[in-house]
DNA sequence: CATCGATGTTGAG
DNA sequence: TCAACCTCGATGG
C-alpha cells in the first residue's frame, strides 16, 4: 500500500503523523538520504527507535530516541510516500493522488452508502486502528502498472525521484521528496518552533486556544484574509481553507482584524476546527456543507472544484446565489471570494 | 512533449 | 517584492 500527500494544508500533516504513529512508532529505523542532501541528518537518526510523531499546523515532528526530532515542512509540493506493510483503509487511501482514484473513490463511496453518511459530518472515522491484516503490496502508477495492485516482491522498493530522506523499518518505508524543511531538531529547537506558531485546533483544543486566536486577530488592523494565512496567528490554514472559511463566515477578506466582532471570530475558529476535523478524518478537503444528496456528494468527490464554494471558482455564480466569485492577489497568493455574499461585518450605520 | 501553475515558506536584494 | 525550492497534475500543441 502506497500513498502520497498531495494537499499540504494542515489536515494532511496530521494524517502523515497518524501514519507514522501507526506503522513506524516503536520500531528501529534505518535512515538514509538517497538524494544525499540530508546525509548528515540521516546518519544521526540512523538506527534509532522512532518514539512518536505529531503535527502542529503544517509542521511534522517525528521523535526518535536520544532527543532527536525530525522536523519536516512539505512546503508547496513536498510529499511523503509510504510503502510496504502500511495499514491504511479506504478513507485514508482516498487522500492519495497517486493510486487508482476511481477505485479508491468507489471504495470510499461504498463504505458510506446506505444512509445519510454522504454528508461530511457523518463520514466514517479513519479506521487506522481497526484494519485487517497488513499487505505487502504496492500501488504505484508506473508506466506499465497503472492502477494495478502489484505484489511487492522486493522490499524495500527503489526510491523514485529525489528522495531527501528514507525511513525504513523491517516492514514499512517512508520516502520524503521536495520538502521545504527537513532537519534534526533538539527539544529546545522544537520548543522554539512551537512558540512561534499560533494555535492548531487539532493540537490545542479548548477555550484557551480559541481565546488566543481571537486575541491575535483583534490585536492588529491587518486584513483577516492575511491573518488567516499567518501561521503565528493560526497554524495549519492554507490558501484553500482561507478562502473557504471566509466565504462560510460571509467575511469580507479586507476587513481589519480588530474590526471583527469577537463572536464572529469565535465562530470562525470553531468552523476551522470543524473543517480541519473533516479533513483529518476523511482525507478530503471538503469545505461545502450544502451537498444534500448522494449524487451531489459524488460529484464533489469527483471534481476538485465541486468541493469548494469559491476556491478556483472565478467567474462562477457563488453556490449560495449572491454574486460572482472573483480572484485577486492578497499576500502574494490568489484569493478567491464572492463580494456580493461576503459582506460582513456590516459598515456602521453612521457618518455618511 | 513542453509549459505552466500550485494547497508554502525562506531568504536575498 | 521576488526567485528559489525542483514536484507533478493540468493544459495546450
Amino acid at each position: 500500500m502506497t500513498w502520497g500527500t498531495p494537499v499540504p494544508e494542515g489536515h494532511s500533516i496530521h494524517r502523515i503523523a497518524m501514519q507514522f504513529r501507526r506503522n513506524f512508532a516503536g520500531s528501529r529505523v534505518a535512515a538514509s538520504s538517497p538524494q544525499g542532501r540530508f546525509a548528515a541528518g540521516a546518519a544521526d537518526l540512523d538506527g534509532r527507535v522512532m518514539l512518536d510523531a505529531s503535527a502542529i499546523g503544517k509542521h511534522l515532528l517525528v521523535e526518535f530516541e536520544g532527543d532527536r526530532i525530525l522536523h519536516v515542512h512539505l512546503g508547496l509540493y513536498g510529499a511523503w510516500d509510504f510503502a510496504g506493510e502500511i495499514e491504511a483503509d479506504a478513507t485514508l487511501a482516498s487522500a492519495n493522488g497517486r493510486m487508482g482514484q476511481t477505485n479508491q473513490r468507489g471504495t470510499f463511496i461504498e463504505a458510506v452508502a446506505g444512509d445519510q453518511a454522504f454528508h461530511p459530518d457523518a463520514l466514517p472515522e479513519s479506521s487506522l486502528n481497526s484494519m485487517g491484516a497488513p499487505r505487502r503490496t504496492r500501488l504505484r502508477m508506473a508506466e506499465s502498472e497503472k492502477g494495478e495492485d502489484v505484489e511487492l516482491e522486493n522490499f524495500p522498493p527503489e526510491p523514485i525521484g529525489q528522495v531527501r530522506v528514507r525511513l525504513l523499518t523491517e516492514r514499512a518505508v517512508a520516502d520524503l521528496r521536495g520538502p521545504t524543511a527537513c532537519e534534526v531538531f533538539d527539544p529546545q529547537q522544537v520548543a522554539q518552533l512551537v512558540a512561534k506558531l499560533g494555535p492548531d485546533p487539532m493540537h490545542d483544543s479548548g477555550k484557551a486556544a480559541e481565546d488566543r486566536f481571537v486575541a491575535a486577530v483583534r490585536r492588529s488592523a491587518t486584513p483577516i484574509g492575511l491573518q488567516l494565512m499567518d501561521q503565528s496567528v493560526v497554524a495549519g490554514i492554507g490558501n484553500v481553507y482561507r478562502a473557504e472559511l471566509l466565504f462560510r463566515a460571509r467575511l469580507n477578506p479586507h476587513t481589519p482584524g480588530k474590526d471583527i466582532p469577537v463572536p464572529t471570530l469565535r465562530k470562525l475558529w470553531r468552523d476551522w476546527a470543524h473543517l480541519l476535523e473533516i479533513g483529518v478524518r476523511t482525507g478530503q478537503m471538503m469545505t461545502r456543507d450544502d451537498l444534500d444528496t448522494e449524487e451531489a456528494y459524488k460529484r464533489a468527490l469527483a471534481s476538485r472544484e465541486e468541493r469548494h464554494y469559491v476556491y478556483k471558482r472565478t467567474g462562477l455564480k457563488s453556490p449560495r446565489g449572491r454574486g460572482q466569485v472573483v480572484m485577486e492577489e492578497m499576500g502574494g497568493r490568489n484569493l478567491y471570494w464572492a463580494p456580493g455574499w461576503q459582506t460582513l461585518p456590516k459598515p456602521k450605520p453612521q457618518d455618511g
